[in-house]
DNA sequence: AATTTAATGTTAGCAGTGTAAACATGATAG
DNA sequence: CTATCATGTTTACACTGCTAACATTAAATT
């Protein structure tokens, strides 16, 4: 017989929203099925999660545990231009394998992320290891380590943004001119891409 | 007295969802306020729009046809690197300022833009736009220009994201070393910014 | 001009949602 | 052993997207 009190609660429901929302999208999450799921009443989630939001928060925070882990070089080594693209590459591939949690993530579902500590810790953190990681490549100062970092953030943000937008747009373009093949070719190079860019960058 | 058939109530469901999608996110739009919005039954709306989502995509559509106009460029002039800084910087300023629409074209709200064709249209002729200030450039192949093409709008779709979500992240950096230091110089500087990327990319 | 038809509106209602309030249970601290 | 408090349940409200059946009127056809 099942127990009054569930007693892992709260992680069942974050496990549990972390693998829906992925499947579906979080727009098509709810706590009521989720509750459901975890064979609990409709209004127990709200013992754990103030507001849907606080669970997206929670999802969320998932999410940037895994891209930290992605995207996480060996601090030890000596870090090069390939290492970088390789955490370019490892981004990027995050973004559009795990496309609905990166949505939960960048998009605007968590407003503030101020608002939610472990959240705030895990975002930081990701872009406190990318940093580092700049910081091992070139003896620079806090200021461009920080404006290449960011740069680099915003390169990879946005391809996996148009890259996934690229394949929903239709192409009725002439062959080799329109987005969706472009964006295949980058899509299959990567690696070159992103080699091509961070030299314009890193070089000044 | 008011008659029983509204006469324009198409588009001033348009006008209305670009107004408060706007103001608020697409999240809080509503059918139903729509419709109140406009005096008219909870469901006079699904006359003209199948499901929420056509309504979506209707909006959508009208932020394309806003952000090619803030992108044109007069096509009789000699094209310039200078003039792609401007497309770039306008570009960014659109999405920042229009944030919540933005998100609508971008985010997964619309599923597959081949079902709206307005749309499509809208988006792959801002697409087409950005192609032709690029091939005035300089004499590239086609699979060049639209390589180009793709990473700028990458570059700037990035941008945008990043400059708004690092504004929502808190900075609990050393000065000069967080991420929203480093994006406000960054957002001041879009100019010199675009312009030191773009020179990475242009000559090659 | 009369009549049919199609476009556009309304009413009523279903199933689903987030969330608050009041109450029940049981683990734990005194 | 008892009181407390975290955690669960029930009930209820206001809101949502959407469907089906019906009403009105503009436009097309005869």
């Amino acid at each position: 017989m099942k127990s009054y009190h569930h007693g892992n609660l709260k992680q069942e429901l974050i496990d549990c929203a972390c693998k829906l929302c992925e499947r579906d999208g979080y727009t098509k999450l709810s706590i009521r099925s989720l509750a459901k799921e975890s064979g609990v009443s409709q209004t127990a989630p709200y013992r754990h999660f103030e507001t849907k939001e606080t669970l997206y928060a929670s999802v969320a925070t998932e999410g940037f545990k895994k891209l930290s882990k992605a995207c996480h070089i060996d601090a030890d080594k000596k870090i090069t231009k390939k290492h970088l693209v390789e955490i370019g590459c490892n981004y990027i591939e995050f973004g559009l394998k795990n496309a609905n949690t990166y949505d939960l993530m960048f998009g605007t579902a968590v407003g503030n992320f101020a608002e939610y500590p472990e959240l705030l810790e895990s975002a930081n953190s990701t872009y406190e290891n990318m940093r580092l990681s700049f910081s091992k490549l070139a003896s620079d100062s806090d200021e461009v380590i920080a404006f290449k970092c960011i740069t680099l953030w915003s390169m990879v943000h946005g391809l996996v943004g148009i890259l996934r937008k690229v394949q929903v747009v239709g192409d009725d373009f002439e062959e080799g001119v329109g987005p969706i093949s472009t964006a295949s070719v980058i899509a299959t190079n990567l690696e070159d891409h992103l080699d091509k860019v961070l030299t314009g960058l890193i070089q000044n």
